[in-house]
DNA sequence: TCATATAATGCAACCACGTTGCAAATCCAG
DNA sequence: CTGGATTTGCAACGTGGTTGCATTATATGA
């Protein structure tokens, strides 16, 4: 049967996301556990914990990646939504119901909304 | 003065847009131009194109990069959303009005939704 | 028409991100 | 303890994207 270790290496990735409210990108990740891991196995674990919906990604609209610790209320598909500051490049998730208008002959089954603007602290 | 020449590599670019109703993958432009330019300069006439609002760009799921040719009656900020079917993968411009729920402290500029779901061609 | 400044292109080199195959290490259950 | 599954590291490769520099094309004024 499949087994699921809790590894050194999930918690190390999983402390990167315990310090702060908002999303951690990529080039952080791999910036502080320069060392600890191989890049290898840093994406093979970010995969492994979005697969199982601990954390989710987000896409900047550089392009970059994020990632974000998921709902404790986790009664799955949280409407939220992601919200990116201009000025500090911040992003954070924003937990609010978002009304997707329905689109003719289009069968709708989820959404990724990333808002731009400006943040509270900037 | 800066000047802007319409060379037959913008061209050859802008044509890729011409025949389909959806957005066109990078990969897939790189393949059709293949021969017809550098990469170099295909990715500077993108850049160029997004700049001066002729084309825009959306980010597929799977991190993807993907171009479509802004709407005529481009009066900006046209409300629209992108749909990708989870079928054939295609991603098609949709223009709605979408309403973006007001964030407390946050002052919101611009937003971008994809909505995944199935289209009406699967 | 011609010269020249500016824009566009090609090319090589480089970087970040991501994947794959394989070998080594680790871990867990019997 | 030991065998089998899981995890990790490593090397290699591929795509996407950028930069500096040399070359070519283009528009415009003389």
């Amino acid at each position: 049967m499949k087994r699921l270790n809790n590894t050194k290496a999930k918690q190390s990735v999983l402390q990167c996301f315990e310090e702060t409210q908002f999303a951690v990108a990529l080039s952080e990740l791999t910036e502080i556990l320069d060392g600890k891991m191989n890049r290898t196995t840093l994406y093979r674990i970010l995969d492994k914990l979005e697969e199982i919906d601990v954390i989710h990604s987000i896409q900047a609209r550089n392009g970059k990646k994020y990632f974000a610790r998921n709902c404790k209320h986790n009664g799955e598909n949280h409407s939220h939504l992601h919200f990116e500051c201009s000025e500090c490049g911040r992003i954070k998730c924003i937990v609010t119901p978002v009304n997707i208008p329905p689109v003719p002959n289009y069968r709708i089954h989820s959404s990724r909304i990333l808002v731009v603007g400006k943040c509270d602290l900037c």
